[in-house]
DNA sequence: CTGAAAGCGCTTACAG
DNA sequence: CTGAAAGCGCTTACAG
């Protein structure tokens, strides 16, 4: 069907070798060099890259290996590290693993016969070392996203967590709230933790005492009802910080629910956007991570490792995010 | 660093061929397989997928191809095609391509480097037939998914979204709902125009005249405004049908704001459902679309077509939805 | 059923 | 810079 490198040394009277070398870049004659390239065109050649990968040992590949496809914030960052990572002339494999399994074997098999030459990790939660460990004796570079491992050093790439979450709480309070909270998901994993970690940092520096802090985790139902006993107390919060995206569409429901409105009864903050959220009548105000820059960095510092350099290993890179003021927040410190 | 055939092969004091015959299932003496699968054990010898590839000139891989990897609904379908593809023995490259080229070569080119099998094609829309022209050209195999292509037939795997819009308008008109409409996005595209078609079916059924059904397409800030200034008129509607997930969470928000309670002051149904729609007070009525069925009919269809059955070719498989009554609809019809 | 040999399309030392 | 030769790890006819 197609050519192959034959086609084009017997076209053009050179050896395979000189074609090869073309291929790849290295210095040949300029009048071989336009020899070849009309050929290629001539021939529609098209360089087999499973051919090159068996000779090579390498596969130019690389597996995003996600705990579930399918989950809205890491479809983006996929994308965005897919096209980096086609920049460096590398491919990408998106694969699924079990994150509650202890044996990831299977998945090593795939990877392995896959041959990719390099893995980026999506962990589910920071106990999920199985699949890690495997990695680690199988000498395939990984670098992990957003959660760090417990007890498992690794090149780690992810937001800052902590400081995103401070600014947010200073926002708070330089706009005079002083009763607030947060509500989200699996409050034991790194980055809950770390978030966390940043609002008492601002509630230490603004002498806010910890019992004006309301913190819940659990499914968004069970942090409704959380969030409704919360709200009949004689002094509850004015102002919440929203873990995760979900959870702020539930509080907003449970907002109108209550009759309550945004920001004149209760301000709210949430993290990661959504173009919903500035549709909202009064749209959010939310802190935005940084993804196409978690990207470029997790893909830069894994094709790093691939290449051999091991400097500085193991690296955490913090992105930094952004506090995108609307106008979810009131300012009460007149009242 | 990992053995080879040749290894097992000296292991066992068979020749390659034989070990080769293994691996792919083919008669051998018991008493043979057995040394072999104690030397695979042994060595732990994994067969080298690239190698297998280039010689056999099939690489058991398929690419999902989507305009834009960054959606929550297609991350799921992506996931459970995977895994329906593994069991096939294949495995998936996930990808996106550029559905408003006019010149799609650049992916191509890259399906042809890796070799694909075959692809599995999500359109952005139905016009985008540049990508599938080259597939077509090149004999690549391929399924498109949700949207049918203008212009170019071929195998195709979507929702039955005329039936389930009928039903769920039905669902409306049982319920004693005589006005009433429907919000999305861009209602040009194949699966809209189907909905619309649905909900008009199920209208002339009832009689219900044309004027009656409010139908708006547009980005969710203005299709707000629609909703604002269609409720402020004498006769609104009393229903309406949410032809996208966002919007539906849009309209909730817009309807809180205007004071009215759902479903006492106003009815909803919404197109394809997530966790948030049954935590919402009162849970909401949705059409769930089958995606284990989508995405397992999809990957059945392209591995027929791989393996060189025509059949039917080309075929169209519409998947049943399913309507989840929960309490977003209020029957009026005693009113 | 088994094995010796050729070859998939390319890259990699090695001479020249 | 160029080319002849070997070989990556496997599969595929072909004899036996």
């Amino acid at each position: 069907m197609g050519s192959t490198i034959k086609d084009i040394a017997k076209d053009t009277n050179l050896s395979l070798a000189t074609i090869s070398k073309y291929l790849n870049g290295k210095n040949i004659l300029p009048e071989n060099k336009k020899l070849i390239e009309e050929s290629i065109k001539k021939l529609g050649y098209k360089p087999n890259k499973t051919a090159q990968n068996l000779r090579s040992k390498k596969t130019n590949t690389i597996c995003i290996l996600l705990p579930f496809i399918g989950d809205y914030f890491w479809g983006f960052l996929c994308s965005i590290m897919e096209e980096y990572l086609r920049k460096y002339n590398y491919s990408t494999i998106i694969s699924s693993y079990d994150a509650f399994s202890d044996d990831n074997t299977s998945e090593l098999q795939f990877l392995l016969s896959k041959q990719v030459d390099g893995v980026i990790l999506v962990p589910e939660y920071s106990g999920s070392i199985t699949l890690p460990s495997l990695l680690l004796e199988a000498h395939i570079p990984f670098v992990c996203l957003d959660q760090e491992l417990n007890g498992l050093s690794s090149d780690f790439v992810t937001s800052n967590n902590r400081t995103s979450a401070y600014q947010a709480t200073k926002y708070f309070l330089e706009n005079g709230h002083k009763i607030f909270g947060a509500i989200g998901g699996d409050l034991t994993s790194y980055t809950m933790k770390e978030r966390i970690s940043g609002m008492r940092d601002a509630c230490r520096e603004y002498n806010i005492p910890e019992d004006n802090l309301y913190i819940y985790g659990g499914d968004i139902a069970s942090s409704a009802d959380f969030f409704r006993n919360i709200m009949s107390m004689p002094n509850h919060p004015t102002a919440m910080l929203m873990l995760s995206y979900n959870y702020t569409l539930g509080t907003i429901l449970t907002l109108s629910e209550l009759g309550l409105q945004i920001p004149k009864d209760f301000s709210l903050i949430s993290f990661d956007d959504d173009e919903i959220f500035s549709a909202f009548n009064p749209p959010i105000t939310t802190v935005v991570q940084n993804l196409n820059e978690i990207g470029r960095q997790a893909t830069g510092l894994l094709i790093k490792r691939i290449n051999g350099d091991y400097e500085l290993y193991p690296e955490t890179k913090m992105i930094e995010t952004k506090l995108i003021v609307r106008k979810s927040v009131a300012n009460i410190s007149t009242m």
